[in-house]
DNA sequence: ACATCGGCTTAACCCGGGTTAATGCGCTGC
DNA sequence: GCAGCGCATTAACCCGGGTTAAGCCGATGT
């Protein structure tokens, strides 16, 4: 069976990988149905987790119960947990799939031990971690530097995919304003057309 | 002579690093005084930049001429450009001294090279990025979960030192508000006392 | 001593998004 | 078919921060 796993990790390796084979058996297919918990904050991943299909959001909820959307991740893309990597970390947001999902699951034991023995293995992980500080990068900037209906246009922009596969409320939570909130700027700047 | 850099090494490698001291042979120091450009948004970057002392922004200019800034980094802080790690990037901001800084320069090529051969220090290269991914992860929370006034709390809370260290309105920058705006704020939140 | 300049303070007005609430619509389950 | 629920829509009102502008203060240079 071809892994999405693997294709990502050919796509960010620089050199070959010795072993992907015998790595590859180590993943692990998990299906989930729309609107399920994939993992919780305050779980202890043990895993990096890769999408096959589907849609789901990385979220903050607040002790208000505000909830806020980390990121979006759809096929093809990683995510995990950064302090999960700790020894003692737990993830600090919750995953919850947005359209039915299916996530290769990857444990990080047998990918660590490469990464310690193998410099071409070291390499690929630090392929993806500077992915994921380059996302993060972007997305601190479009936070800091736009405000909401700046943000909601370039959102629509760079991913109009992804207008119509999200609900409002989410993409709401997304751009860090009220659904109202990003009702109102939706008609205001789809008026103008 | 005692590097700044070898101590961060040291704290975040979790094997001995060989060939530490050949490589910390490559580190040139840099002096600024308060208001000099470090580099700007455009630049090649080939080195890792470490704080000896002094502070320092990293700072977005947008076309209109508003600064928003990125990042604050003091003594013990490193930083480059993510970017500038890819073949062909180039620096996304500007760094400008705020107080005098002595910066130490390690280049990138010989730590590139010793982490191609070595894995422990590949192992070292991941700490560090996976350092400032969990920055930059912190910073992009705040920002989108906390309004101007709770960021400014949250900063004085968490860094009072720096409150008095940067101007009024680079804080204001830094938080995502106006100077008009983090004064109106400060003055609120102080005057509950 | 004086002029200059940048940053802080304050005030007045504006406006975008928050808040609350009512309405309607489509989906699900019974 | 019908009840119920969650989400989108719309409206009214509120408020925090943006904008503009004026005055002030301290540091700097002459």
């Amino acid at each position: 069976m071809s892994l999405t796993t693997q294709k990502l990790f050919c796509a960010l390796a620089s050199e070959p990988l010795r072993g992907m084979d015998n790595l590859m058996k180590r993943v692990v297919l998990r299906s989930y149905r729309a609107g399920a918990t994939i993992f919780a904050a305050g779980d202890r991943l043990h895993d990096l987790r890769i999408v096959r299909s589907g849609l789901l959001k990385l979220c903050y909820v607040l002790p208000s119960g505000d909830e806020w959307i980390k990121s979006l991740m759809a096929e093809g893309a990683f995510f995990s947990s950064i302090a999960a990597l700790q020894p003692a970390g737990e993830a600090s947001f919750d995953a919850v799939a947005i359209e039915a999902c299916e996530i290769e699951c990857l444990p990080f034991a047998p990918l660590m031990d490469l990464a310690r023995a193998d410099v071409a293995w070291a390499g690929l992980v630090n392929e993806l971690l500077l992915a994921y500080a380059t996302r993060k990068e972007l997305r601190e900037r479009d936070l800091l530097t736009l405000k909401p209906e700046a943000r909601y246009r370039r959102f629509a922009e760079t991913e109009p995919q992804m207008v119509g596969r999200v609900a409002q409320k989410d993409l709401a939570a997304y751009l860090g304003v009220t659904p109202v909130g990003l009702n109102r700027i939706i008609r205001r700047v789809e008026g103008k057309r």
